[in-house]
DNA sequence: CATGAATGAGCCTTCATTCAT
DNA sequence: TATGAATGAAGGCTCATTCAT
């Protein structure tokens, strides 16, 4: 029986999966109000009643794509921060995770603007809740290892105060992804390659936070070519500067 | 006769100006997808039918919004850039102009990303999406007006082209701003001031690019007292840092 | 006093007219639920409440589009039936009458059909029923009387009651008219020349009911090219079989 | 399993052709444009959605109306040129099938002339479309056939076209059943019985054509006992003349 | 008299959610 | 457990009719 009821549960975290990707693919291209159940179900082949032995609401569904991609996020951040090298490689290196998301998950953003929404958190059930913020702060968590080692061993001088430096970075690598796909914004700022720019705006950051060493004073091509060999295999973006 | 129709036509307009304060706080509040007409109606006191007497569509009303939203920017970016100063003060100025349109209107990148949505530019009559280039147009030369200056006049390195540099500050601001109202993100980051927040890390961009004068080697608080005393007399929020 | 009242009635008379002429062009080509009372009073440069100062009702307006046409037929019928000739001559010279009208007035059926029902009389005036009336027993008398001087001297035979007769005529006519626009019947009995059909018909109708001289037995070119001179010189389409 | 899902696709074809009878019944009482899904949803005491699981659009469900009284009436004409007799018989048992439609569908025709509408078509969806030519050559190739044979023998004449012999029996006939529910034709032709009416103008056109034996000649009683009898033994009306 | 702004009932269509099987 | 038929509220949009000016 035992091994019955496991196989059970790894048949039920397949199908959770399936529908997952599916959801995700769906609310990436359509958007979250284009998405509707009875598409979903015919693309994943199973009934709507199935999808909602899994989800009790259609938030909560997108709450759990968000989460599964926010997971995804934490993964390559905490890959990012094993870059042996200097706190500004380091950083460099969750930039290249930032992007390497990015690619994987061209306007996911929009996805996590929709969780912004009031009336869609209160519909959505109080366990994705959860799972959702354990994600968002492994995230965090990586990000913000970096900046006090840079803070402690003065790569980083003192003037911001660490939340400060961690929410100019989410800030410009945020609002790159978003300016990048927009076209007035595109169009007027002559933006081509919006994963090269949102990387020279991290770089810019870095530099105006003062994250030794400055652009001026490295040559950041060998790392980002380190990046590539040892973190990111699978990238086939990361070009030096 | 003709005062008769100046009336009228005075009336018309503080209708049309009535249906679009009303759905702009109910596009704030709700989303685009939780504007619906049928409330909206109710909220102005007027039928449905008297809206589409002005907006062809659910689509043309939204953009209207927006294009009267981007209108105020423009015409805070065209007062900014009159400050008599250096241009990284003016481009202080710039920035004070976005926080004080984020004030007046918390949420509204919400709006400009609904803008994104291809299926909603179909929808929009030539009419009304022609009438928001023109106030896209406006905010985009105020800024790259002022780039040119520094640029020419050695305040900017050559380091950057200028639609880098505009990119940069447009990114950083945007991204400000959507981070600043993220739950999670505020949390984590400690954001107390949102506003103070996407000032600072325009100031932090700026450095990063080199626009001079540092704000190490300079002490902006005259500056910001001045664009407050000249520029924005109604703010009540630009403090100097 | 008085002549102006005969001024404002001409002029009032004038302006029903206008609408009709109006009101029967979009009637014609949209059908009579896409004709609407906002794009009339746009193309008739007057106001929808003046529509109402004339029309009790969209009904009310549309019987009135019928009945106008109703009289054109009737003066059609009443020169054709002048005809000097003998009976199936001038029957004949009814028959382009129709011709005519349908040339003027295409898809005209449409409206007599919408007449048809119920709810659509129920909200026309009494006043215009009665004037639609009037109009409708000027048709019929022209043709009967040509049926009653045909089986009084001996060109029909008695074998049909004159009732069965004039229901045959107008079946056939009405028939071929409609059919002849069905695009599926167009097309599987390669009707070229609708008009051209409608009038073989009649033909074949009349040699059915034994009105002399039968086509077999008599050459209608000469006839037909009178009719075209004596009653219908404006028209440019009755040609000899 | 089977059987279920054999049960359920008769339900399910039960349940269409329960939306479809009470649709044709508003369809025919109340016209196209005041059939609503409201009352239809209402009278089938099933809810609206349910209708839309048939039907993808209104368009769609009246097209199905039109299609299923149109296999109907294919099938009639089917079962009338089986006929043992001579062409003139097989035609005069297709004309009785036309009455034994026009009988169980009167005012029908008012249903096919909404077909006519362009913008109608374009609503529909294409495998109605097919379904509904499908029937439609059906209907003409039986008529067709007669002709033909009767070409060949020298029952018609050849004085007309194939084609135009057929467009004559359409048109009578649909002429007939037009004119014979008008009410100012009915008062004004003395009208008694429609379907009779109908009859004998499909006797004149095919007197007219030369069709053999005439009417004169020959005495179609014996036929109309014979057609009623071996053809539409469900028919009550068919009476010799 | 003439206007046209305002109305609001009505329509078609969508879709998240439920529940009997 | 899995299904998918059924629901019905909600939404965008139209347009004949009215009435204050």
């Amino acid at each position: 029986m035992s091994p019955n009821l496991a196989r059970k549960e790894r048949e039920r975290a397949a199908r959770e999966e399936l529908i997952l990707n599916h959801a995700r693919r769906m609310l990436l291209s359509e958007g979250y109000q284009n998405l509707n159940l009875d598409s979903l179900a015919k693309s994943i082949e199973y009934s709507k009643g199935t999808i909602y032995l899994h989800f009790a609401t259609k938030e909560d569904l997108a709450l759990a794509v968000a989460t599964q991609a926010l997971r995804e996020r934490a993964e390559l951040f905490e890959r990012a921060i094993k870059f042996a090298g200097r706190t500004r490689e380091r950083v460099r290196a969750i930039g290249c995770a930032c992007c390497q998301f990015a690619i994987a998950h061209p306007d996911f953003f929009h996805v996590e603007l929709m969780l912004k929404s009031v009336s869609f958190w209160e519909k959505a059930s109080e366990e994705r809740r959860h799972m959702h913020s354990i994600q968002s702060s492994r995230v965090f968590r990586a990000v913000s290892g970096v900046i006090q080692e840079a803070l402690s061993n003065g790569d980083l001088p003192s003037r911001y105060r660490p939340e400060e430096i961690s929410f100019s970075l989410v800030a410009v690598t945020i609002g790159s992804h978003i300016a990048g796909v927009q076209h007035d914004i595109q169009t007027m700022c002559a933006v081509e390659d919006a994963i090269a720019a949102s990387r020279t705006n991290q770089d810019i950051v870095c530099d105006g936070l003062g994250w030794k060493p400055l652009s001026n004073d490295f040559d950041y091509a060998a790392t980002d070519q380190r990046i590539r060999t040892e973190i990111f295999p699978e990238a086939t973006w990361i070009k030096p500067r």
